[in-house]
Parts: C-alpha cells; sequence; structure tokens
DNA sequence: GTCTATAATTGGATAGAC
DNA sequence: GTCTATCCAATTATAGAC
C-alpha cells in the first residue's frame, strides 16, 4: 500500500475513533507513518484527507450490506443474516458515528456520502422486505420504506446503547426484539 | 440564574452540539458570559464541569420521559405519545450524542450517568411492554427488554439517519415504523 | 468571586531544502 | 515525494491582582 492509501486508512481509522473535531492531521501522520510533507503534498489540508476517507468508508459499508442483502436465502433470512453479521459492536459505525460531528454534518461535501450510504441502506433493505412480504414472509400492509428505516435505526441506536453500557448486550437485545417483532406475524 | 448555572447551561449546550472533545473551556465561557477566573473558581477544569453538564442532561432526559411513561392512557398510547413526543430531531439527543465521543466513554465517571440513564429508560420501557402484555394490547411471548432496547434504539438510531439526511423524514419513518409492528398483531 | 496576564502544548498549515 | 523548520492561533490551564 502506497503512503496515500496509508493515509487515508489512518484517517479512516481515526475518524471512526475520535471523529472529524477530535481527529488531527498529525495524529494520522503518524498512525501512517508519515511526514507533514507527504500528507499536504498528497491532500490540500484535513478535509480534503477527510472526504477521501469518509467516501471510502461509505463505499464499503454498502458493498458489505450488499453482501448479505443479495445473497441467498429468503427476505426474512437475509436480513437475520444482515443483523446478525459478526460486529465490533463497542466500536459502533464507521459511518453512522460521522452524523455526530459538527464539522461533518455543516459541510455539504462532507455529509453527502454518509447520507447516500445510509439512503441506500434504506432502499436495499425496502426492496427484500418487500419481498418478504409479496412472499407472504413478512405482514403486509405496512410500508417497506418505514420498516426499513426502523430495522437501519436500530442498527444504529444499538450501537449507541451498547457504548454508553460498554457491553455489546443492548445491541444484541435491540436486533432480537426487531426480529421478534418481524418475524412473529 | 448565577455563574454557576449558567457554566453548566452553558456546557450543556456545547457538549450537546459539538461533544467534549469539541469543546473548549473558552467557549463555554463565552457562552456563559463569564470570565476564566469564574470558571476556574467554580470548577477545577472541564472535566469536572461537563460532569455537572452531563448528570444534569441525564436527569432531564429520565424526568421528560417518565411524564409520559408514567402517564395516563394504555400502555399503547403511553408508548406512543413517547415516540411521538415534539423532538428536535436535528439536534439529537443529548445524552446518545455523548456515547460517540471518545473521552466520555473512555471515563467510567463520564460515562455513568450516560449509562445509567439509558438503562433506567429501557427498564421504564419495559415495564410499560409488559404492562401493555399483560393487557393483551401487545404480542405475548416477547422478551419486554429486548423490545424495551428496539423501541430506544430506534431513537437514538433515527437521530443519526436524520443528523445524515438533514432531515427529520428518516426519523419519523422509523417511529412509524417500529409502532406499526408493535400494534399490528 | 471575578479579572487580566502569562505559559506550555497542540492544531493546522506553509516554505523551502533535498 | 518526503523531510525539517517555521508560523500563528487555539487549547487548557496557572498566578496573582482586585
Amino acid at each position: 500500500m502506497d503512503t496515500r492509501d496509508q493515509l487515508i486508512d489512518s484517517a479512516r481509522e481515526l475518524l471512526w475513533e475520535r471523529g472529524y473535531v477530535g481527529t488531527s492531521p498529525k495524529a494520522i501522520q503518524q498512525r501512517a507513518g508519515a511526514g507533514q510533507g507527504s500528507m499536504y503534498h498528497h491532500f490540500s489540508g484535513k478535509r480534503e484527507l477527510a472526504l477521501a476517507a469518509v467516501r471510502r468508508s461509505a463505499d464499503e459499508l454498502l458493498t458489505a450490506a450488499d453482501s448479505q442483502l443479495r445473497g441467498p436465502g429468503t427476505a426474512v433470512e437475509r436480513i437475520t443474516a444482515y443483523l446478525r453479521r459478526e460486529r465490533e459492536v463497542l466500536r459502533g459505525c464507521p459511518v453512522g458515528r460521522l452524523t455526530q460531528d459538527p464539522e461533518i454534518v455543516a459541510d455539504p461535501e462532507l455529509r453527502a456520502p454518509v447520507d447516500a450510504t445510509l439512503t441506500r441502506l434504506r432502499a436495499r433493505l425496502a426492496e427484500v422486505l418487500g419481498e418478504g412480504q409479496a412472499a407472504g414472509e413478512l405482514p403486509a400492509g405496512l410500508d417497506p420504506a418505514a420498516l426499513a428505516a426502523t430495522v437501519v435505526a436500530v442498527l444504529q441506536g444499538g450501537y449507541v446503547l451498547a457504548r454508553a453500557a460498554n457491553s455489546p448486550v443492548p445491541f444484541d437485545q435491540a436486533v432480537s426484539g426487531v426480529l421478534a417483532l418481524l418475524t412473529v406475524h
């Protein structure tokens, strides 16, 4: 991996752990093993590097979600696989985390990939949920878009509860709860 | 309101907007209309002031939730009232927001009020959900603790989706989705 | 209790040598 | 492309006068 990629990867990790305001160019350089000059050669500054990092994290999230949601199995099986897949729960979501950063949400270009990713994720889930309704696995008459928002919110909120408790237990409870509601019908 | 309270209130606002790492003592002082000396007279430093601010916000959240959850009405009515109450969705949750701050979750004393508040909120909701099951309003056989985690996660995650989209719409969708799942039975 | 002065450290970047 | 030197503002305090 070249220096430019190392910088992007280090920025991704630090944005995940500490957010945009909590991450300094110096910290990124040190983690990447690069000097000042190197970073400012490849990027105009902190913001442009963060932009590259956010875009890459956003792409990876959607790709990972697709591998469960577009995989084999019934709608309920795919949604269950997505919700139950192994996650580093206490680290939170590398994309959702960015919504808590004032400088990210205030900057249209930095917010755009976050918005696009979560919006597309909901759209993918709504498709699968719609398929489940058509197949009679899920109750008809409920808005797939609303249910998709609920499912994604359970994940994002589950991370919040887990980090507050310093334990993955409430995350797992929240996932179990929504799966039970979806499948009890 | 005296200077000490002004400082706590200003700290609460800034912690809500910018988090712990994004908030400087100077910014708190300026918002409070107080000088350096004043702040360091009342508090030993940023951390102690933040501790007072976090505790106050945590207390207020639980009090506000109780006013809906312990109010009149059936279990479903109270949960609906709680989920549908007016919120400044794009500002996010003043308590849940803190879980994204590395310095908050790494500090047991700062994390404690956040943890206690979200844990108690889930316990209150589990009680109400249990009452709803006993009254036949909600499907029996589902774990009230899991459902409570789901409901709180939908709120916390709804804020994430809304801030990403810069719109309250996905928050409202997520709430509608979980209410539909709870009441369709 | 509040004010102003001072200070060590970090943040975010520029300049120029190699 | 990468390095070191330099720069100015902000951060997080402490000291002492009033």
